[in-house]
This record gives structure tokens, C-alpha cells and sequence, in this order.
DNA sequence: ATTCGTTATATTTGTGAAAGCATAACGAAT
DNA sequence: ATTCGTTATGCTTTCACAAATATAACGAAT
């Protein structure tokens, strides 16, 4: 018997994190590129690039730099901000796990 | 800035309990049916029936006993197990929107 | 025996989100 | 100027899942 969650973190505007999208922003920061990171997990660019966005409507100040052109065609970095981002919502999100392990066992099911 | 979460509890067999079958248990209580349930929140008596044959499945003993035929034409209630893991599921749900919500506050974004 | 509302199950149809396809702009390096 | 891989964006197509439709069994009450 396990107990699983999904947790997210809204703003007025949107979805600012959830967990596909700080793989998503890991995989940013690992490869340098959107369109890398989206080929890493198998999504498709679009879907990639339209998430993003909406994390960065939903955010006060961008999660990301995109850089159009260049040697290397371009490319996309996590800004200070994007990166603390992921931080926060990592340790809220397996404090939760613990914590709902811990509820689910007071539980007599 | 919100935090939000969806919780679920499985078993090796698949989903036991969630948001969403709680809501659709708790109005089988209420009406005695499980078609009157799923009219009553807006879902196909199909789709429901398959959340509570998983849900059954997913479980030790049955969460409800079905009646088929007689003068009402038959009808669902809910096994004391089901009413319990009703009261566990709810329990454990508004005690990890009070933590999750004090996990956000410590972080600062 | 007929009626009625329910459970139970299979098959067909719709729909909305994701994927796929196409195209343009960009700019450093050659 | 050309090349190349990337960001950015619109449009079309596919597909999984939900809904809709259809049908049968059931049994107490009349």
C-alpha cells in the first residue's frame, strides 16, 4: 500500500513548478539547450517550449535566458532564480513524500 | 502564490482511493445509488462504475455491496471498510494541505 | 407476467491534448 | 554570403480517453 502525490505551485497566471517541469528545467541546465532537454525526456519542442512560457508568465521575474543564433545556433540557460526554484520545490516535494508516509501509517487500512 | 496537491493511495492491484472516488463514495452514500452518484457529479454511470470495480479490486474487501433487481430496481452501498477509508483518506488529504502550505511559507519566492 | 430502475458490459462515437510537420528569424564562425 | 543548430510560432494530424449508445440480467412490487 503506497500513498503518491503530485504537488504543483500556481500563481495567478499559472503553473509556475511542478515536477515534469523542474526535469524539464534539470535537463536545461544540464544540456544548455531547450530542444535538447525536450529530446532528453521525449517530449516534443513545442510542448517543451509552451511549458516554459507559462512557468515564466506565471513567475514575477524568468526562470530562463534564451540566446537566438550564434555559433552554436543558440541556446537556453537557468537563471539564479530558475535554479533556486528547483531547489524550493525539491525539498518542499520529498518533505511531502516523508510526511505522507509518515500519515499513511497512522492510518490502520 | 498557491501550493496544491493531489493525493492518492495504491495498492500492487491499482488506484484504492483518491480525490475524485471519495467525492463519488460519499454520494453513493447520500443517494443509495451508484447512478444517481455519478448523474449527480456529472459523470458517465459507466466511467463510474469502472473507478469503483478498480478501486474494489485494488482492495482487500470490497468498499461497497451492490443490489441488483427488486423493486427499486436495486442499488449500492458502502461496506464499514469503505466508510473508514473514506474518514483515513480525508484525514491524511486536509492534513497535507496544512503542511504543504507551511512548507511554502518557509521558502522564500 | 409485467413493470421499473438499477447494475453490468460491450461497442461506437466525440473530443481535447499531445505530437508531428512546416517555416521563419537569428547570429557567430567559416 | 553561407552554414548550422537553435529559438519561436502556426497549422495539421494522431491518438488516448471520456462520453454516448445499446443491450441484457435482475428481482421486488403490483
Amino acid at each position: 500500500m503506497k500513498i503518491k502525490s503530485k504537488i504543483w505551485i500556481e500563481s495567478e497566471e499559472g503553473v509556475l513548478i511542478s515536477e515534469g517541469r523542474v526535469q524539464l528545467l534539470k535537463l536545461i541546465d544540464e544540456t544548455g539547450s531547450l530542444n535538447k532537454a525536450a529530446k532528453a525526456m521525449n517530449l516534443s519542442y513545442q510542448k517543451a517550449w509552451k511549458l516554459v512560457d507559462e512557468s515564466n508568465k506565471a513567475a514575477s521575474s524568468p526562470l530562463i535566458t534564451t540566446q537566438i543564433g550564434g555559433s552554436k545556433g543558440g541556446g537556453t540557460v537557468l537563471t539564479p532564480y530558475g535554479k533556486s526554484l528547483i531547489a524550493s520545490f525539491e525539498t518542499i516535494n520529498r518533505s511531502c513524500w516523508e510526511y505522507l508516509d509518515e500519515q499513511l501509517k497512522k492510518q490502520n487500512l
